[in-house]
DNA sequence: GTAGGACGAAATCGGTTCCT
DNA sequence: AGGAACCGATTTCGTCCTAC
């Protein structure tokens, strides 16, 4: 159902511009005030009226055109028995929300059935949130089952419910474009159809009394029974197929009552599954989404404040989909399952409206199925939080938390996170684990100094926390090593060292050590799930680590003794080294090599590796060399990387840079390292930091964090 | 009844291009 | 330089359907 919104929501918009101009003109293409709709046919203004009052930029138009045609104002060609009925039916929608447009609605039948269930096509699907079936609601707690159509205990309550459907289905079959074309009479009124059916099409069905009552009253009409079962094979369609069964309450069809009831207990009773990971305390509305997030391995995502954006606008706007359930803190109602240990770490809600405390009921007392449950909202991190240092960072769903509901920040000596990482955290480093980038979506950091020399990798390797047996020892260097001692870290410095002829700075493989440390760290929680949940794949992991390693080594080493065939210009060597460097594919695969690594799973480990070799192999000096190398390829209006051809040798040479070369546009932010493919990028990525930017001491430290990941 | 593969849709985000 | 629009990649979830 969620599909259909985002097509609701085009056409509102495609119609605003119709509408917004004037409450009741229309203008057709050349601009004219029109009397009606001239592009809409009656149905889809049927349609786009009701969309309008879903979202409140535009429900205002329609109640306002309500009100005039209650008024008589602005309507064209008023229609005496319309008047009723677009108040009825814009007041019925808005009853918690314009009080003023209801006082002739209490005296509708309460039992009413929401009058959105009579939105042609069972748009009633595309109501927003708040308009929760109300059938549903008296259903809670019955056996989804009960809603087949061979149950026939429910058959007592069926009548209404059909009944209700049928007659949206009659008014829905009924308004037809074609006895439209014929019906543009001034008496035409797109709002009449909205909760009634066309009196010419359906006389015998709906009077124009019934018309100007509550929808509610239709219900009362009387059907034969034969055409309910018309009307519903015919609405059904595929529900006429052998096995298949419907809901009632919504009117789809499922594959069989299993099914059925997954749907039903999702959407009607809108049960909820939680995710078993420890400390996730994020609820699906499908048994199938539950256990495949719980088996998804990224520990970002069984990190409810960690989420991104798109969930937390979901989580805002709606209870649907995936939503993690509020958090509890010490001095809140403990959501979370008694059942299991409590997240690691505090949450409190950050918006005012989230704050409404659940009521108790709604605690999740169950692991698996919960019961009935009002919209989750995930508890978000306040912004003090969210810079809090990482000592305060949620434990990783892996992670044993303590098991205390409240989590302070540990001691210095936590022995999970060693002292040493934890100094060389960046300030306000960034405390979510990061998913793996997307490809080429990834900023890549460099140095803006990238001028050492291979002394300092002598030095540097002469540091004695620089452990070649890190690479070996990938257990001990989750949880021992300092953040000099990453085996990634040390990977690139492996690199360095066998690659001496690249410029690579001290800083530089400084800055790739806390890039991964970074990274690392909750990539280094999943591979403990990994090593503890399944230890074969640890084994794995690390088996594939130390081939990783041992090819690293081999690759570069030939690299490194293949003859530097470039730089012709000494002055721009530097330059050209850097982006070398950071578009070196080894350098990228040191760098994928920490998700590869960390992400865990040996199963990733033979992609990781093929990866890697084919990397190694596109990144051999030939085709990492700079410009010059260009002039290798037999054509040079052909990029040899790419085998695309280009008007001129320049475009190529632009091509190449841009493209492969990857010439990087460093962030001005003062103390940012991260570099963009393009200016442009750059530019928005630094605005959009500063927007977010609390004060001026967090500039840098959001710059910082971001791009360390 | 449950588990899981497959598919489509939605959302986010970065890159690119166009335009002012 | 920067806003806006577009595009593609990626991730995630809901649903359908099948197999056990």
């Amino acid at each position: 159902m969620a599909q259909e919104a985002p097509q609701a929501w085009r056409k509102v918009k495609e119609e605003q511009s119709h509408i917004l101009h004037g409450s009741k003109q229309k203008h057709d293409a050349a601009g004219k005030v029109l009397d009606r709709w001239a592009i809409m046919s009656r149905e889809e203004e049927i349609i786009t009226l009701q969309q309008f009052l879903r979202f409140g930029e535009t429900k205002s138009i329609v109640e306002l055109m309500a009100i005039q045609e209650k008024e008589g104002q602005a309507v064209a060609v008023p229609s005496s028995k319309t008047d009723s009925d677009i108040r009825t039916f814009i007041e019925s929608n808005n009853r918690t929300r314009s009080p003023s447009l209801l006082a002739h609605l209490e005296n509708s039948n309460p039992s009413s059935i929401h009058h959105f269930e009579n939105i042609p096509n069972s748009l009633a699907f595309l109501l927003p949130f708040q308009y929760i079936n109300p059938v549903s609601a008296p259903l809670l707690g019955l056996p989804p089952n009960g809603l087949l159509l061979e149950q026939p205990g429910l058959r007592l309550r069926e009548p209404s419910l059909s009944t209700q459907n049928e007659y949206n289905e009659s008014s829905e079959s009924e308004v037809s474009p074609t006895p439209y074309k014929n019906d543009q009479t001034p008496n035409r009124n797109a709002l009449t159809s909205i909760t009634n059916v066309e009196p010419k099409t359906e006389p015998a069905c709906v009077s124009p009394i019934q018309n100007s009552a509550p929808v509610s009253d239709l219900t009362k009409t009387e059907h034969p029974k034969s055409s309910f079962r018309i009307h519903r094979m015919r609405r059904m369609g595929s529900a006429s197929r052998k096995g298949r069964v419907f809901c009632n309450a919504c009117g789809k069809t499922f594959y069989d009552k299993g099914t059925l009831k997954i749907h039903y207990n999702a959407v009607h009773l809108k049960i909820k599954h939680r995710c078993t990971i420890e400390g996730c305390n994020m609820v699906f509305s499908s048994l199938r989404s539950r256990n495949r997030h719980s088996a998804n391995p990224n520990p970002r995502l069984h990190m409810p404040m960690l989420r991104n954006n798109r969930d937390k606008d979901l989580i805002r706007g709606t209870s649907g989909a995936a939503t993690p359930v509020i958090a509890s803190t010490k001095s809140n109602l403990a959501l979370t399952s008694p059942g299991r240990p409590p997240m690691g770490f505090t949450t409190p809600p950050l918006d005012p409206v989230l704050q409404n405390p659940l009521p108790s009921q709604l605690v999740f007392s169950g692991l698996k199925t919960v019961q009935p449950v009002p919209p989750f909202y995930r508890s978000l991190l306040t912004p003090g939080e969210m810079v809090s240092p990482p000592t305060s960072l949620p434990t990783s769903p892996i992670i044993p938390t303590s098991g205390t509901i409240e989590q302070h920040p540990p001691p210095p000596s936590e022995p999970i996170v060693p002292a040493v990482m934890m100094a060389t955290h960046e300030p306000s480093a960034d405390l979510a684990p990061k998913k793996k980038p997307r490809k080429s979506s990834m900023p890549v950091k460099i140095e803006k100094e990238i001028i050492d020399t291979a002394d300092e990798f002598d030095d540097e390797d002469d540091d004695p926390n620089d452990g070649g047996a890190v690479v070996n020892d990938m257990s001990h260097d989750n949880h021992c090593h300092s953040q000099e001692e990453m085996s990634p870290g040390m990977s690139v410095k492996d690199f360095s060292k066998h690659n001496r002829t690249r410029c690579i700075s001290r800083t530089e493989i400084r800055r790739a050590d806390s890039m991964t440390s970074e990274d690392q760290e909750p990539e280094r929680d999943y591979e403990n799930e990994s090593e503890s949940s399944e230890p074969k794949l640890g084994e794995e992991s690390m088996e594939g680590d130390e081939h990783i390693h041992s090819e690293v080594s081999e690759k570069i080493l030939m690299n490194s003794e293949r003859p530097d065939e470039n730089h012709s210009e000494p002055s721009h060597q530097d330059i050209i080294k850097v982006k070398e460097e950071f578009t070196d594919p080894t350098y990228d695969m040191f760098y994928m090599s920490q998700y590869g690594l960390y992400n865990g799973g040996g199963a990733s480990m033979a992609a990781l590796h093929e990866s890697f070799t084919s990397s190694l192999n596109y990144g051999s000096p030939q085709k990492f060399s700079p410009e010059g190398d260009l002039c290798s390829s037999p054509d040079p209006k052909i990029c040899y990387v790419c085998k695309k051809s280009f008007k001129s040798s320049y475009s190529v040479k632009l091509h190449y840079r841009n493209v492969h070369l990857k010439e990087m546009h460093v962030c001005t932010v003062a103390g940012c390292n991260a570099a963009f493919p393009s200016r442009r990028s750059r530019d928005r990525n630094r605005n959009l930091r500063m927007e977010r930017t609390i004060g001026p001491g967090h500039r840098d430290s959001l710059h910082l964090r971001r791009y360390n990941q």
